[in-house]
DNA sequence: CGTTCCCTTGAGATCCGTCAATATTAGTGG
DNA sequence: CCACTAATATTGACGGATCTCAAGGGAACG
């Protein structure tokens, strides 16, 4: 379940906390604990409400963090990629979502207690941090802004670009587009929709020629005129130190 | 248009900042320059990509931050409240977002250049950052979760219970509820309605006694059940280091 | 006292959800 | 490879929630 620490600094290359630390920062990170585990799909990894404080770096696999409503329903607010990083309780109180693994997942995990106690040695590494923040932030800012205010059909589109462009940042993306997992009521979840529309939404973008999600992949067939019919700018999508 | 820095220490008081931090770190954050400023209702203080860098702490006044999309429409992400802070870039990249003064509004405001630099100074401020936007993190994520998974009327009682909770933690409230110089143009916009359907949406909490929002102030008749009504849990809106 | 926001209400259209049924795929054991 | 099952995808018909369009009323402010 648990694998030797060491193999830490190799996802370190490829993820959020790449740029911007140097030799000593990433020997610090390398000593905080981080071990590589394992979960099967569906495994709950953090419950809202926990007390419990990790950090999370994606190592591979398909997860997502949701809000569980009373009535059994949830909010999905972001599926996490590889090199992306999560905090089961964003460093402060109780757990407000739930951190939930959807195929295999294997994540980098140590206490979030040392992670943030460490910041204070690590300057730079507040600021990478930070960093992080902010872009998942703005991702977060992204899917409101979608469920606020535009209609399912582009709604549907943006989240598809999304996912495809953070996929290609962590050189997890095909050609043509990319492996998705997602069934379409994992969609429907995240974008506040029914999982029986998001198929009609799903087929409208096919039969306008714009995509396909068929058998777990997403193949993008005219994705410069999708990105202009989403309004998708992917500036948002910018990692911490890239141009 | 300006005022003495040294103003800045009293809304520390009652600001995000004033848990955690000792007699040092004020001393230190009182130098990095904070200036009072005054800005006239609809002034927009941050417009989305912007390249300026700045922090803001609410001192008076209402405003908002929001996302403006390409038809001229927008999604608001939150009214800060006093004492809470606004990073105009979120502290990477381009402002994501706009910050836009709804009434008369008075800031506290420094660059966020020296405000990151002094997180190497100060690692007690940097837990404290961290909390505070932990705390943003998670009014934004139950804004989310309003408008992907909750009613209309749900949705409306939801915001202006929360907003009565920041109001009463910034001792901004009044006892049966408080000021609110929002527009129904203004709620529509962050609930993701339109206003015709949030003056409805107003009617219908009115007819069930739950409150009464007129001439600009928000009345709770039955806040219990309201509460209750529109599942609301004030647990996320705990200030860092409340119990 | 007039203008400008803002609020309020109604009627009809549209988008999306609900309910119900079937088809397809993936997985499992024989 | 096949039979069986469960999960997922697909489609249609209908209803309800919300939007659009249109009109008027009330409050604030000069």
């Amino acid at each position: 379940m648990t694998f030797a620490s060491h193999a830490f600094p190799r996802v370190l290359e490829t993820s959020i906390f790449r740029i911007g630390l140097d030799d000593n920062d990433k020997a610090y990170l390398g000593s905080l604990g981080f071990i590589l585990r394992r979960y099967p799909p569906h495994a709950v990894i953090s419950r809202q409400g926990d007390g419990e404080d990790r950090i999370f770096v994606i190592h591979s696999g398909w997860s997502c963090i949701s809000t569980d409503l009373a009535d059994g329903e949830r909010q999905i607010l972001d599926f996490p990629q590889k090199g992306e990083f999560v905090a089961s309780r964003a460093f402060e109180g109780e757990a407000p979502e739930s951190f939930t693994a959807q195929t295999e997942l294997m994540v980098f995990e140590a206490p979030a207690k040392a992670f943030v106690a460490g910041l204070a040695h690590s300057p730079s590494l507040a600021g990478v941090l930070l960093g992080a923040v902010a872009r998942q932030r703005a991702i977060l800012v992204q899917h409101l802004t979608n469920l606020g205010r535009r209609s399912a059909l582009i709604r549907t589109a943006h989240l598809l670009l999304e996912l495809g462009v953070r996929l290609e940042k962590a050189n997890a993306a095909k050609k043509y587009g990319f492996e998705c997992p997602l069934t379409q009521y994992d969609l429907a979840d995240a974008l506040g929709l029914t999982a029986i529309h998001v198929n009609r939404m799903l087929r409208e973008l096919r039969e306008r020629g714009y995509l396909e999600f068929r058998h777990g992949s997403v193949h993008f067939l005219n994705r410069e005129g999708l990105e202009h019919f989403a309004e998708f700018d992917a500036g948002y999508l910018r990692l911490p130190g890239e141009t």
